[in-house]
DNA sequence: TCCTCGCGCTGAACCGCATTAGTGCGCCTC
DNA sequence: GAGGCGCACTAATGCGGTTCAGCGCGAGGA
């Protein structure tokens, strides 16, 4: 009893199904179901013989069936939503998805990655992903402090994670312990405390001048950063006039652009915290340019670590973080809210700074 | 007649299904699908009716059932293998990707993007995708001299198209125009023409003692390059003592270790070509360390141009390439492939050279 | 006037899997 | 020895689309 029109000849090697397990086994299509899904109801005798022949047949579950019954898609999303002129030098995504694919590989989950121009598209995306039901949750990067995407998704319903940071309003500068929760679970590094370490570094090598080029106003950990410059400086003694912060949009030209700037002052500092390597980079070349030694005459800190801070002359003290593991704690806890877990705040290991050249005492 | 169970109270928001529009518009689902895929069968009344419906409800297909139906997953799958280690600072993979999804945006096209640590689990994965009918074609980034995956993919049947020049055996030397066709549709750059242009520059400014610090010896690009490197040399009348290659692992350790290892030559090249932007600057770094002053005792071309090369002082000359153009344009082919056109080889833009401050007149 | 044709539409099968409601059977119980 | 129970397994249904075989009907041709 051949199927009419010999199915398996114009597509491609008809892949198998379990129809094709069920009848070299001998059993029904559900006994395989059962038997390939570890649940009961098949005897230990006939799970081990349905087994032995998927992998015979090197059968894999159709996502699309499995998704279409089961419910489930089997894939989560990251959305980049970067302008294409400073999708720049950026080892931070690739590491990051590196760690996220780590924890999702071991579940057979898929990730869908894509690259967007801007949040309006980001949001757009989520819809359609979700309306086509293409994704079963998703990580949602770079919050800022006034973020649409929090209210977004909990309308639609879209399980999702926030990774850096709270994505929903920025907590209260007087009470930050009764700040209501963020409207998504949340995976974050405490800024605070490695902005402290920072300035311990530079304090302690008798700086008192201090300038923080930060990145985009809008992200919400810029607003934290900034925040936490200034209540560490307070603690130290020193004022709005020592330590300030500048904001950019992290590409190598506004670096660059502001370091000048800072550079021109009459009283400029003598310690600059870059808020990315590349502007960093862009700011040590300013220096160079103008034979301002570093760290004689000035000292250099990049908030982020990459090949880059290690290439340049003199090496970059930088702030480490440990970015695939933030990612494989990202989606360790976006699978846990999927599996009915509570959602959580947690937070990431705490950024070193690895001192190199580019920091000396202040002269 | 309602549904027992009220089916829309613990599932989040019931995602309209065609049934429900073909309920609203009054019209049979196949009617509903006939309209939303514009095929014949219904008339211009009821299409738009439908569609206005459709469009009301916020109804997108469900990918799944798509998929399982239409024998389409909409999604392309790219995999990059790279050790953890060195996934370093690279703005060419996501300026791939933000090109490639372009393209698939504009239909609806899903990439599933995932990172690997090695070629092996590259293969599984493509068969475990293919498998389970994840995706319908994937890009193969990377291509090798001898490369595995091309044949798999091909044993497979799963689509493929390949970046970044043959991923089949290479062409043979002598007789470049009789080599086998490669067994993948291949987008690439000419690499040939691409390093003329790099000699040009530089003979042309007087330097006849070159180095090429290439990337990984397994790489096709690679073998490309030196290759064209020697012809290039032969037609201007350099042997292989004034011009020559070496190779290393992209990293900036070893680009650096590479640079110290020609400048302790006893007669030092005037000129170096590397191969990525971040060997190029911890060259530079390396020279700046041993007081060579940069270009007037030694120039430095980048080979890909990056924000690092233009923040390093004194800027890198780079050769640049449209690379969202080149994701583009390999997102196209494979579609192409997938609509069942033909397989080609197509090529890319040819890079041009940007003169910066690193290349100058030999001393 | 009758037949044919094509248009616009419907009903049903199907894709591959998960799931639920049976079904047959051996065994224990009273 | 009849009834009940649990086990191993099968049959049927549904997920949300696509597709294909029909079907009624009005128009056009003989």
């Amino acid at each position: 009893m051949t199927a009419p029109g010999g199915a398996a000849r114009h597509r491609p090697a008809r892949r198998p199904t379990i129809k094709d397990i069920a009848r070299r086994a001998g059993v029904s299509e559900s006994a395989v179901s059962f038997a390939l899904n570890d649940r009961p109801g098949v005897s230990d005798d006939t799970r081990a013989r349905v087994r032995r022949v998927a992998e015979e047949l090197g059968w894999q579950a159709n996502s699309a069936a499995r998704a279409l019954s089961g419910e489930r898609a089997g894939a989560l999303g990251l959305v980049l939503a970067r302008p294409a002129r400073t999708l720049g030098v950026e080892s931070f995504f690739l590491q990051l998805v590196s760690g996220i694919q780590e924890v999702l590989a071991a579940r057979k989950i898929a990730l869908l990655f894509q690259v967007v121009e801007d949040l309006d598209t980001e949001c757009a995306l989520y819809r359609r992903w979700w309306a086509e039901r293409r994704v079963d949750g998703v990580l949602v990067v770079d919050p800022r402090t006034d973020d649409p995407r929090p209210e977004l998704l909990a309308a639609l319903g879209l399980p999702a994670v926030a990774i850096g940071g709270p994505a929903g309003p920025a907590p209260s500068d007087q009470e930050p312990d009764t700040a209501p929760p963020p409207l998504l679970p949340t995976v974050w590094a405490d800024d605070a405390k490695a902005m402290a370490r920072v300035l311990d570094h530079l304090h302690g090598l008798g700086h008192r001048r201090i300038v923080h080029v930060a990145g985009l106003p809008g992200l919400a950990h810029t607003a934290r950063r900034i925040r936490s410059l200034r209540t560490e400086a307070a603690l130290r003694g020193l004022d709005e006039r020592q330590v300030r912060s500048v904001t950019t949009d992290y590409s190598d030209a506004e670096g660059a652009e502001a370091t000048r700037r800072i550079l021109d002052d009459p009283r400029p500092p003598t310690a600059i915290i870059y808020d990315n390597d590349v502007m960093a980079v862009a700011g040590a070349s300013v220096a160079a340019e103008r034979g301002i030694p570093v760290p004689a005459a000035l000292s250099i800190v990049a908030w982020d670590d990459s090949a880059l801070c290690r290439v340049t002359h003199p090496r970059l003290t930088a702030l480490v973080r440990d970015t695939p593991g933030f990612g494989r704690l990202a989606a360790h806890e976006l699978l846990t809210v999927l599996d009915g877990g509570p959602p959580r705040t947690v937070q990431g290991e705490l950024p070193h700074l690895e001192a190199r050249e580019s920091t000396g005492p202040c002269e």
